[in-house]
DNA sequence: ATTTATTATGTAAAAAGTACACATTTCGGA
DNA sequence: TCCGAAATGTGTACTTTTTACATAATAAAT
């Protein structure tokens, strides 16, 4: 986090010269703000997204994504990760701002402005509870329509991720911590939409050198069973910038 | 524009329905937000940024963003090309929304959420009109400390410009209707913070064939001039999707 | 005419990406 | 226990992209 002028003590005048920033700030246009959360998962081969019955009446029958208000004095990070939270009771998960959306009549309450998180999570994973039956695990290809703008939310969102993933080494967030990499490529496949070739797709992760192989084998699947790996998120940490050049 | 909801006329219950929902959303609390604009421009070989003197009495001497609050119903990108239309008296430029920064203590005089938008813009041109004397283009790589946390939104749209230039020929609307292959060089060799081998950068712009050359060299230079070329922009629009692979 | 600075250009080597086939292992049922 | 089905695991040739590198030509300034 970059210093700012913050960190300083304020000087003698400063008490005045705030109430008058407060002033001209007082006199700006306030508008309520929301997070929305596009929480992935992966299941049986398909990207999945999680969704709640929309709580407006007007909207019943309709999913939406799972948001929730901005705080007074709450940053958007905490937002949203209270969100997850509170719907998942997961801690420790992918999250990452996509953008905000402004629509003044995106609400039919009035106007609200929505700034949109992309989270990924392990849907296996043992502390995920999905909390009221409200609460459902959708494929995100049979997703039609949704509550809100929350359609159009999605979609940037996917396609956010769809870009992302290219870029950075997110998938394993949304596997169990040991996967074959059957798993990991049909993952890919499901995100980015595109089959592709098994040998190459594998040499390219070899060439990365981010799977520790585990030493263990596939169980209870129906024919010969694969290596399991892990991600190696210590070194990927440590080899972060060289992945993109800047760390973006 | 994806559809949504609000393009179908109204049903029989929604006004109360809509009334629920608004005492819903009016319990939330509101915030001022303001937009604030990195807007980007290069000149002698270097990235240059336009800031303001800060309009708050406590940061006086300190440099600031443009921005300007969000008004009543309008939506963020609109408000960013307000003030860019305001502060320089130019349309058509381009514009990207970066991202939210939310830090509860970012404004002195009380919480405001600004949404960072990225602007490139030709400090040339014949439009550009800075108004008031209170705006400077300054260097970037001069630019220390300004107010607000402006700084690390400056640091996040350099950045998120260094990374958007390296898949989208964005530079282009930094330069003059025409240039030549020197000037593009230095424009990414400034905003990359790298040197570049020249017959491999032309080799690269050769193969996108996105150049064209309008037949005339450049003038006043004190040494051989080169020739000059504009930026095909109608072909670019035409295969932007073949540039990325998603238009995203 | 000479010097200086810059334009313009090609080729070879390395790296990365793509296309493609076959033997091996396990499961499960006959 | 044998066989078929289904998936794993692996290598090589080809193409494309990226990188490294040097020399001749042009215009300006003196």
């Amino acid at each position: 986090m970059t210093k700012n002028v913050f960190d300083k003590p304020l000087e003698k005048s400063t008490t005045s010269l705030i109430k008058d920033a407060g002033k001209l700030v007082a006199s700006y246009p306030k508008v309520p703000i929301t997070v929305d959360c596009v929480i992935f998962g992966f299941e049986e081969s398909e990207l999945k997204v999680l969704l709640i019955r929309s709580d407006l009446e007007m909207y019943k029958g309709l999913w939406s994504l799972l948001g929730d208000n901005v705080k007074n004095n709450e940053e958007l990070d905490h937002a949203a990760y209270r969100v997850l939270k509170e719907r998942t009771g997961m801690n420790d998960v992918y999250l990452d701002q996509v953008r905000a959306f402004s629509h003044p009549q995106r609400h039919p309450a009035g106007r609200v402005i929505t700034v949109a998180y992309c989270s990924l999570l392990n849907i296996q994973h043992h502390e995920l509870k999905i909390y009221k039956n409200e609460l459902h695990w959708h494929s995100f290809s049979s997703i039609k329509g949704l509550a809100f703008d929350h359609k159009e939310i999605l979609d940037a969102c996917y396609k956010w991720l769809q870009k992302r993933i290219q870029e950075h080494p997110l998938g394993f967030n949304l596997l169990p911590d040991k996967f074959s990499l059957r798993e990991l490529q049909n993952l890919y496949e499901a995100i980015l939409g595109v089959s592709l070739d098994r040998r190459n797709f594998r040499k390219k992760f070899a060439s990365m050198d981010l799977l520790i192989d585990v030493g263990e084998m596939e169980e209870d699947v129906p024919h010969r069973p694969g290596k399991l790996y892990k991600f190696n998120f210590e070194k990927y940490e440590k080899n972060k910038r060289k992945w993109i050049g800047i760390d973006f």
